[in-house]
DNA sequence: CTTGGGAATTTTTTT
DNA sequence: AATTCCCAAG
């Protein structure tokens, strides 16, 4: 290991605060040893470069790692030299920031989370590597779907369509391979033996869509991970610079990482193997994205010298919410099990709830919401969650007419709302007019402009080294006739303005605005009912870019940062007492709550049907179940309604196999009735 | 050629 | 149940 490193002056990081080197040890250890307990300190304080910790729901895995950059600071680390891989890129700024709390170093000095994120950052200094340029465009999975349909069209595929394998279906299949390292040709024998016959013909078209991308500039998600990982490793000056950065390496969440990510991180830190690496194999729960388990299981064969700490003491969940968890995860092998002890003192047992139907189930979390409430228990200390969004419909009713605020995680996304997503693409063309997407949408809004037409313009203007100014000057609009024209004019006058008033250092709520003004307005009142609605988005979009100085920065914010939701955009913040969460399982990875409603438990939905004829991925759901119970922390409440009422007929349904596969001592059983004006009653 | 409407298909979780 | 696909009228 680089001797020069370790003997860096401590002062350096912690100047602000206290000025020699030995104070800020003694004194970080100070705060350390009364923040942790023994297994967390011990994990923390480690000085092997390598260490894999494996922590349990609840038991602390966040403050750890956060615990652990701090730690390194305090040793002198300059923060320039640590890597953070989180998640989502909302935990990274969480630990950040309270790292920043604890040592006083600005959380923008450290570079932190997702991977897309991160090999984003560097992408764009190394893009050009790989023949992209370096200013190329992100598209999100609906673009790419896009880009996908267009290229399929084109191939030469001689089959019926129809048997042959949609656009979306050819995106997720390679999206898989890539992610899971498996040849298209054994994915597809494994997972989609239906199309292994066109095991060519696949082939084919997923590279005319891996070209096509290259040549307009345009990166998917995948993208983002497989180009960063390839500077990395084809590239020896580049991935020089790069790791010898990071002399640092902390990764959160390991076990949801895929064979891309752990191969990133490996190369990250071939050379001085300084890896620390976060995690729970019991709630992996994103294989569908290719992620893999083994990654963590198999983390000592990857890297002999790691150094493996358990975390085992639970700090969440009260004594009967852990032991119901247990028993979810009874049949996980000996080796991997955790025994999770609690500290909390014991409380009631977890219920489980049959409703009637879905209505009557909202009603219940809606009334014990409010009873929760009366005992003290603020709203945001209450969480319901549910396997997929639509489950949520009859819950905001339900807590709407109950007058309980509520924000939903999840959900639509502001900005993929297909106004949203018309406005912003006048911005991506603007960027990257080769953008054929975002081009082919915009082009789309002018009446009488249908697929020949644009397809004629783009002949014409994409081979050109500037498209967007051969749009404008030479009378592209020219290619149409009548009133498309007219509307295709109008568009070029547009974009000569947008591109005079950017040449000004127009910004991106400027270049908003004006689209919106000149062009988009008529659209909007045109296509949609619900003009006034959108129409108030679109200048939600344009305050939010306020923020963003350049165009790039903002595409990228809006493409990679896509946490934010309609609610979230519109939740009026400060309401007095906080809201009630509403969220996916998936969503409430890594958050707790003091009471959890787990909602739907029906068999179909949890597990999901799609999931119950491969063993595999019924692991998952299991896994998933077990997230959402130990997502709390004194309440918990697992519900699910006998019926369905579709609008035809009535189902009947199922309670989940999860729910009839633990014993019954585990929970108290209630039969939820609504015959007069409240209240679940006992059974 | 565009556009709208009716038919067919698909259905989870997310960066 | 909602999105995508296809066809026929204008």
């Amino acid at each position: 290991m680089p001797k020069e490193f370790e003997k860096r002056p401590k002062s350096l990081v912690m100047k602000a605060k206290r000025p020699t080197g030995d104070a800020v040890k003694s004194a970080q250890l100070n705060i350390l040893e009364g923040a942790l307990n023994e297994q967390q300190l011990a994990a923390v304080t480690t000085d092997e470069p390598c260490a894999l910790v494996l922590a349990g729901a609840g038991s602390g895995k966040t403050r750890v790692i956060t615990y652990r950059v701090a730690y390194l600071l305090a040793q002198g680390v300059r923060p320039g030299n640590i890597l953070l891989a989180t998640f989502t890129n909302k935990a990274a700024r969480m630990m950040l920031h309270r790292v920043e709390d604890l040592t006083n170093v600005p959380q923008k000095r450290i570079v932190g989370g997702t991977f897309h994120h991160i090999g984003h950052i560097f992408l764009r200094k190394y893009a050009d590597l790989l023949g992209y340029s370096r200013d190329f465009t992100i598209i999100d999975e609906q673009d790419a779907r896009q880009l996908m349909k267009v290229v399929r069209k084109e191939a030469p595929v001689n089959f019926t369509q129809k048997l042959f394998p949609s656009a979306r279906l050819l995106l997720k299949m390679h999206s898989l391979s890539i992610n899971t390292g498996q040849s298209l040709d054994e994915l597809l024998v494994y997972r989609f033996p239906q199309f292994a016959r066109f095991i060519d013909e696949i082939g084919r078209v997923i590279t005319a869509y891996i070209e096509r991308k290259l040549k307009r500039n345009l990166m998917d998600f995948d993208d983002l991970l497989t180009c960063f990982l390839r500077v990395l490793t084809e590239h020896a000056d580049a991935a020089q610079a790069i790791s010898g950065r990071f002399q640092h390496v902390l990764v959160d969440e390991y076990q949801d990482t895929n064979l891309v990510q752990a191969q990133t991180i490996k190369a990250l830190s071939a050379e001085h193997g300084r890896v620390f690496v976060v995690g729970d194999d019991a709630q992996s729960i994103y294989s569908f994205r290719g992620a893999n388990f083994e990654n963590i299981r198999n983390f000592t064969d990857d890297y002999p010298n790691a150094k493996l700490f358990k975390l085992e003491t639970n700090y969440r969940s009260t004594p009967q919410i852990l032991e119901l968890a247990n028993e979810i995860m009874r049949g996980v092998p000996e080796e991997f099990r955790k025994l999770l002890r609690a500290v909390r003192s014991p409380a009631e047992r977890p219920s489980v709830l049959v409703c009637h139907d879905a209505e009557e189930q909202a009603q219940f979390v809606a009334e014990q919401v409010l009873s929760l409430r009366e005992e003290g228990i603020p709203l945001p200390e209450i969480g319901v969650l549910y396997r997929n969004h639509r489950n949520s419909l009859e819950l905001e009713l339900a807590l709407s007419r109950a007058g309980i605020p509520y924000e939903i995680r999840g959900g639509l996304r502001f900005i993929e709302q297909a106004h949203v997503k018309d406005v912003v693409a006048f911005l991506s063309v603007l960027a990257n007019p080769r953008d054929e997407v975002a081009f082919s949408r915009v082009l789309d809004m002018c009446e009488q402009v249908g697929s020949k037409t644009i397809a004629r313009i783009f002949e014409k203007v994409m081979p050109a080294s500037e498209p967007l100014k051969e749009f404008i000057k030479d009378g592209a609009p020219a290619l149409a006739r009548g009133a498309g024209r007219k509307s295709l004019e109008a568009l070029a006058e547009l974009f000569r303005k947008l591109d005079a008033m950017r040449k000004e250092g127009a910004g991106p709520s400027d270049l908003i605005r004006q689209v919106v003004e000149d062009f988009y307005d008529a659209h909007l009142l045109r296509t949609y009912e619900n003009y006034a609605e959108r129409r108030e988005d679109l200048e939600q979009l344009a305050i939010y870019s306020q923020k963003y100085r350049s165009l790039r920065s903002f595409l990228t914010e809006v493409a990679l940062n896509q946490g934010f939701t309609v609610a979230e955009a519109f939740a009026e913040d400060a309401a007095e007492e906080g809201r009630v969460s509403l969220s996916t399982i998936h969503q409430a990875k890594g958050l707790e709550w003091s009471a959890v409603f787990v909602t739907q438990m029906v068999d179909g939905n949890l597990p999901h049907r799609m999931c119950l004829n491969d063993p595999s991925q019924l692991e998952e759901e299991r896994r998933l179940f077990y997230v959402a119970v130990t997502r709390a922390q004194r309440h918990l409440y697992l519900s699910y309604p006998q019926n369905t009422d579709t609008r035809d007929y009535l189902a009947f349904n199922r309670p989940s196999r999860f729910l009839q596969e633990l014993p019954h001592t585990a929970y108290a059983h209630f039969v939820v009735e609504f015959s007069e004006d409240d209240g679940g009653s006992g059974d």
